[in-house]
RNA sequence: GCGCCAGUAGCUCAGUAGGAUAGAGCAGCAGCCUUCUAAGCUGCGGGUCAGGGGUUCGAAUCCCUUCUGGCGUGCCA
């Protein structure tokens, strides 16, 4: 908030001097303590198209922001730096103002209301959810907290692939397991099929409810319910395990829905009419290429049925139906070559293709031990987002996933992640909560706890500890605001931990409670407080739990 | 071959969208609990920001190029 005030002040004075503002120019908090608590570049960005030197252009501004009283020093530094010594007054009135603004602190109207859709996991429905979809379910679930904090209208929505033909080869997996159920011999179990021990449970939930009266049933009939019940017993398993991970969504969007209601068949028509197809060994291409595709796609096969991309592309289309107007997709790493195609249909189909956003999440490697732990899906083999919760908990797991940016391949170290100890940065957090909550505890028992903070107390803090504290405090607005536009959720975890290693380095050197000084440690209560919410709000929005106790 | 992503301390990673002397955690070493939680704090050592060119007042950040790794390049999804 500091930094949107200075940068607005220096806005103001440019206008009232009548000086040019086309390029955009920065206010940041410096490395260095000796330059300031903040520093702007705006000298030495505006003075070409001023046609003045930085210097020259630095004074000017200095001589009107000394007139504002919450600065203490302006000072020219370098090539043209501004830098800008803060009085504490203003650290005081921040504290205040955040203190008031409670849970409601970093809201904003940044993002205008915009109507995002956020898709993310959308699993195939053939086994469970694996680690690449924990790490999405963790992105995509605080972006969207974070956006919708900032006054965007975001909405979470998982896409079920339930029309492929990997379904088939689940009911047929499922079939297979049944018989070996019954005592036949079902020979070696074929290459492609599904080999993890869930198809050999869902057997058994089937065989109790039903028995063999499933065989009974005329082979195409049978295939069909095969499919169904395997179908919403993986569903229900994935939506359970997203629950637990505390990730829940608006919607589901089910493919094979899509398809009864004639979406593919109104985009191929589409299409069509955008003379964008064409017939080639008895298969329709669609001329992605036009587009800037490497080359043209299958859009219906020789053997008549549908590629992928079709529904998949009605289905984006019913998003912007729906009057969504930014679409965010969270894939994983391998489907980067599918974008060019998808962007060209939007074109070709007279969309603006930047509508289309596309986020992708690198691979996840397991480390046990320093070996990489290797996995299979094939042969069933494989760790999933049910197991890794399991063993080191939502917390740290949402954690891991979340601490690192999206474009960077993320090695998740399953024994640092298991230690329940210092070593898991998760836990640095949630202590500084704990113990925020300790203190306020037992200043409640000593009677100096006020029912009531006043603003005066403020004043009484002036460690360089507490007003850093402050200033941290001050940040978070403009960080959810990046956050949410650059689609960086990475950076709460970075600040979360900035912000709680400032605690704890004040914590070390001040004593809350039980000084001579009721009022100073009322004042420290006010600001301990104020982290511990801030605190609050930061752990919420990644999902984490903020413990009162560890 | 072509395309996308990445390469920063021994390890895992940040780096405020071009800013001043590149940071944190872990690992290593040395300290701090008669006081609110030691799951914490303080100090020390550790770097050719993969290499090379360029753009400008200024580059880890932008452009070109080389090298290395991952992924993609199906009438799979």
């Amino acid at each position: 908030m500091i930094k949107h005030l200075i940068h607005d002040n220096i806005c103001k004075i440019l206008q009232d001097l009548n000086l040019s503002q086309q390029r955009e120019f920065t206010v940041e908090i410096p490395n260095l303590a000796d330059h300031g608590d903040y520093s702007s570049n705006v000298a030495m960005i505006l003075a070409k198209e001023n046609k003045t030197s930085p210097k020259v252009l630095a004074e000017k501004l200095i001589k009107e922001l000394k007139k504002n009283k919450y600065y203490k020093k302006v000072e020219l530094a370098g090539p043209g730096f501004l830098n800008f010594h803060l009085s504490k007054v203003l650290y005081h009135n921040m504290l205040w103002e955040i203190h008031k603004a409670g849970q409601s602190f970093g809201d904003s109207e940044f993002g205008q209301e915009e109507k995002v859709l956020l898709e993310f996991v959308s699993a195939n429905p053939t086994g469970p959810l694996n680690i690449v979809s924990a790490r999405a379910a963790a992105f995509g679930d605080t972006l969207y907290r974070v956006m919708k904090k900032v006054g965007y209208q975001p909405s979470r929505e998982f896409y079920i692939n339930d029309a492929g033909n990997q379904v088939d080869i689940l009911a047929e997996s499922l079939e297979l397991r049944l018989r070996e159920i019954h005592g036949e011999n079902i020979g070696e179990f074929p290459y492609d099929a599904y080999h993890g021990e869930y198809v050999k449970h869902l057997a058994h939930k089937l065989n109790a409810t039903e028995g063999v009266r499933v065989f009974m049933m005329p082979e195409k009939e049978r295939t069909e319910h095969l499919k169904e019940f395997a179908l919403n017993e993986m569903l229900e398993m994935q939506r359970q395990s997203l629950e637990r991970f505390g990730v829940t969504f608006e919607s589901w969007v089910s493919e094979k829905t899509l398809r009864m209601e004639g979406m593919v068949e109104e985009v191929l028509s589409y299409l069509t009419e955008a003379d964008c197809t064409y017939e080639k060994e008895d298969a329709i291409w669609f001329s992605s290429t036009k587009f800037g595709d490497d080359k043209d796609r299958v859009l219906m096969k020789s053997d008549g049925s549908i590629t992928y991309f079709v529904p998949d592309l009605a289905y984006h289309l019913t998003k912007i139906q729906r009057g969504f107007t930014k679409l965010i997709d969270i894939f994983g790493p391998d489907h980067h070559g599918y974008v060019p195609r998808l962007k060209a249909a939007f074109q070709a189909l007279k969309y603006d293709e930047n509508m289309l956003e596309i986020i992708f999440l690198q691979q996840v490697n397991l480390f046990e031990s320093g070996e990489k732990v290797k996995m299979s899906k094939r042969a069933g083999k494989i760790v999933t987002m049910d197991d890794l919760v399991g063993v080191v908990g939502k917390d740290a797991a949402r954690y891991f996933f979340i601490a690192r940016k999206a474009n960077a391949h993320l090695n998740f170290d399953l024994e640092l992640a298991l230690q329940q100890n210092n070593e898991n940065p998760v836990y640095y957090c949630q202590y500084a909560h704990a113990r925020i909550c300790s203190i306020i505890k037992k200043a409640k028992k000593d009677k100096v706890l006020p029912r009531t903070f006043k603003k005066e107390l403020c004043g009484k803090l002036c460690k360089t500890e507490e007003l850093a504290l402050i200033q941290k405090l001050t940040d978070l607005p403009e960080l959810l605001e990046l956050i949410a536009e650059f689609r960086e959720p990475h950076r709460l975890a970075t600040y979360t931990e900035e912000l709680c290693s400032l605690f704890h380095r004040f914590y070390n050197k001040y004593q809350v409670v039980g000084g001579k000084d009721k009022e100073l440690s009322q004042a420290r209560l006010l600001l301990i407080d104020t982290v511990r919410n801030v605190l609050a709000i930061c752990l919420d929005l990644m999902g984490i739990s903020a413990p009162e106790k560890m």
